[in-house]
DNA sequence: CGCTTTCTTCATAATTTTGTGAAGTTAGAA
DNA sequence: TTCTAACTTCACAAAATTATGAAGAAAGCG
């Protein structure tokens, strides 16, 4: 039996080309997980989104997270179900297959915003709530007024400046893909 | 001895013209620590954080916050180191006196706007090591660039949106101050 | 039709976070 | 100088979160 897997190798496939699962990759995925941690995601949760994000193909199981962070596999499926609220992964089922991946996408991001998108409006709600109970002539009512105007406008901006991002990713892209055409 | 202080009533000051501390803005101070406990801020330091905001003068010593929020003191002072970290809060202390007020600035989100510059430029380094830890060729690397990519480009982004806010918000109390001018 | 694989749910255990009272520290007041 | 008021730190208790193994359910395979 395994005592404590306390190995620095590899987990498999040391010489096929491809990248396995090297002690420079854990821990940038224990670094950055501890980072989202201290950001105020769950712990479990940020590591297998890390872990999800250094992994060539995006996407793995629950029993290939549960042996890259050393976890039991039950401990993955809370945080996936977490992962899956705020829109950072999504399970996936190969047809003909009983095995649930769960991947991170590409524009990953743009889940998040969304989903901070609804939060902020939730916010916004309180905030009004928030006049009312102190008053709207008061210096608390206003303050709490202002937020949610600050909080709407955030609101307003984010979209906008998706969009953005998208031109300009689309804009390397095309820089990465053909800088020979001079 | 107080054995519950499960009281309705205001704290104080029952008809003094400025509002105390009624049930309708508690409700407001734990909705709101509740909505920003669950997007990750510490419990205790969401409920003083909402309670500051809540408050007229936008500032409160411990002995204070600890009473409305029916709580010992002691529990403040870790929830305000927090706060002071994330800077959505500033200590002051009034010249000629020990005791030390807990303060959210009128543009308090300035201040975590800022913070989250560091914050972001601490994801970047980190992802940059993780490309070179997956390989900057491999799809993995290619992702992790991108993310990299995209956070540098919100970083950017944050602070000409603030000027926008800066500039939205005056326009808004131009308006307030003087609508009467047509 | 039952076996195998894989995920989920559940109860429980372990760990971490959070809150408390008491003691310590510091600044101003008498 | 000594006292008082206020915050902080510390050790410990309470609560919440997280991880685990075992049992259950669902989909394909033989």
């Amino acid at each position: 039996m395994v005592v404590n897997g306390q190995s620095n190798k590899p987990e498999e496939a040391d010489e096929k080309g491809i990248k396995p699962y090297y002690p420079e990759v854990a821990e940038f995925v224990e670094r950055f997980a501890a980072e989202l941690t201290e950001a105020g995601m769950q712990r479990m949760a940020a590591r297998v989104f890390a872990c999800l994000l250094a992994e060539d193909s995006g996407a793995l199981g629950s029993v290939e997270l549960a042996e890259r962070l050393r976890v039991s596999p039950a401990a993955i499926s809370g945080a996936v179900r977490y992962l899956s609220q705020m829109h950072l992964v999504t399970r996936e089922r190969e047809p003909g297959s009983r095995r649930e991946r769960y991947r991170v996408h590409a524009d990953t991001w743009y889940g998040a915003v969304a989903d901070r998108d609804r939060v902020l409006g939730r916010w916004i709600a309180t905030f009004e709530r928030g006049v009312k109970a102190v008053g709207p002539d008061t210096s608390a009512g206003r303050r709490l007024a202002e937020t949610a105007e600050f909080f709407g406008f955030m609101r307003g901006e984010l979209s906008r400046m998706m969009e953005r991002w998208y031109a300009h990713r689309d804009a390397l892209r095309a820089a990465d893909d053909g800088p020979a055409s001079s």
